[in-house]
DNA sequence: GATGAATGAGCGTTCATTCAT
DNA sequence: CATGAATGAACGCTCATTCAT
């Protein structure tokens, strides 16, 4: 096994047990036997538990962003842009519920609250894309005066509590109802 | 102290904690110092940490449910109902931020979903005012032709988001700006 | 087992097997083993292994001063006080190895010289004994004009030496050697 | 790098981490590193750490005893022999306070118990110079009739002691102060 | 009934040693 | 040969739970 191939290794078995028992069902013990390597091994990779998990996170969003912003145009009408980003992150979700998981329990923690102070900075790209777009949508009047956080919690926040819902099978979601719901939280911020 | 008492400081205390430091900055023996009770003792009114935890929701319920219904009129308009409980819920939130913190905390553990699901299936009585809005207002065709647990999201996922933000200091919500904010989510759900 | 008993229990135990194996060989769990505790057990009685470590020097001190001061007269002359004080030393050393092999290790560790160094300002009372005599030995003209640091190095280097030699059973020490063992070391102070 | 050269590295980090920071602060990972070798180097040279350990002392005695013996004459009287070498030790240690903490460090371990009942014994050969002033002192009757082990404390024991002070900071030895010492240390020892 | 001392499994982390490259 | 990544036993310490008082 190659030296990247390990670290996904490690990765994966975190995040994997994270999402699946939260923080308390992932001791490190268990995340090395599950990557399949010495209790040790991972301090080689990430200097303790907290830079491990602040990894995964940052992990994921490199792999999340790229499938989202796939046919993304920067050119194309609000309501597009917002729809197509929308649905693409709860489709995102619905076919990586690990994913899902893990950052639901990462932004419950003193890393998570952090790391989104930082997101609200505006340090990060990735996230950029949606500050661009918000701030696009206030300017022209298409989207309600608001703060800034304000409108992505109308956003985010229902797509984030329907794709919960989702994985913990409280409802399936098919592509007419996400389509739906990602026009109704447009409804939510839209003028 | 009566045995009324102790309950509700161990109760108190035990929030309280969670709280402010998450499960992890909890334990029983902390938990039991703050209500000035033996650590022993938790165990005569909740057989393990579990069950106080759950204890621990309940209570919050049986707390908060009056406090939003004050003044809410079933025989109100379905759009004048949605606001007061929003508000209602919103403005619970920021001035009960401890309330709000253990919430969080709880829904993001295994206890958490249990909990929801029970919800959802509809055994909970402080939860069917909602239920019952948003039933009326599908029915009415106020409300926008979509599954239940969609609607709550569309609802419920954007004042969560705002009251977390405000609490987190991302930003200060004022009356006009709850009103505005509960008004937008209201746009998502209305038809 | 009483609560002083139990604590009596883990400092004999540890000193007991720091004395034998040095502070390598004395990890919590065998020390609690040894004091037929459990492993946590210790952690009541002393904050942390640093904590434990400092009062059993502190326990040994409380031991040993009552032991070598008995019998020992402020008024005699400074000889005689000096002879009756070192050969104490040496017998209380050689009736407790232990006490002995775990000062020195305990003074070969950070710690130790920490309380070294308190002792050398004179913040404690046992050491005064000496502080006082070598002191009048100065000032009578008696001992040599060095300073009080150097006299304490002529007069117990050669103590803690011998009595090393004799529990490594390099040498078997009896009354007579005592003697004049402790009359040579008094030839290095006197004037 | 030679292979002696390498060797030297090793021994040379060794020796230097241990002193610092005792055994506990000196990983093989650290020793490697800080010789700029790989760790698995390390095992070529040195069977193990224990053996490593031992390695460094004979390393230490190697480059110590041509240094005190510089300007010894075995012709000398025994007073100036003794002089010579106390005054000559003591500044080695002064000059070298790396040698002398890592010496008290090794001394204080398993090893140095059984290093030390090797020279007892007389397989050294750099003792050996001790040994016969030692017993040429004791059969001229210039010195006390006692065990040559007791006359090694008394001679030594105060010199490691004070050296100990004045590494740390405890006392500032000068020429002067480390004649005076080394006198008096003669005088425990003299008829 | 209430207590809090005692427990010991389990945690995150270190490090001497090995061995594939 | 030299390397340094990998290992896993062992460490100090925590805390949910029990039970003698």
């Amino acid at each position: 096994m190659s030296k990247a191939e390990k670290r996904s290794e490690i990765v994966h078995a975190a995040l994997e047990l994270i999402a699946e028992n939260g923080f308390h069902g992932a001791p490190m013990a268990m995340i090395a036997e599950r990557a399949n390597v010495g209790a040790g091994t991972i301090y080689r990779y990430f200097e303790n538990k907290d830079v491990l998990i602040n990894g995964l996170c940052q992990d994921l969003e490199e792999r999340m962003y790229p499938v989202i912003l796939t046919g993304y145009s920067a050119d194309s009408p609000l309501r597009d842009r917002f729809l197509h980003l929308g649905a693409a992150l709860l489709r995102y979700f619905i076919g990586n519920p690990l994913d899902f998981r893990f950052l639901e329990q990462f932004h419950n923690s003193p890393y998570g609250v952090e790391h989104r102070r930082d997101k609200i900075l505006g340090k990060n790209a990735g996230y950029n894309v949606f500050r661009e777009l918000f701030q696009a949508g206030v300017s022209r009047q298409v989207m309600k005066d608001l703060p800034l956080v304000i409108l992505f919690a109308l956003a985010f926040g229902p797509l984030l509590a329907v794709a919960r819902d989702h994985i913990l099978n409280f409802i399936t979601l098919d592509d007419d109802l996400i389509a739906r719901t990602v026009e109704a939280s447009w409804d939510g911020i839209r003028n």
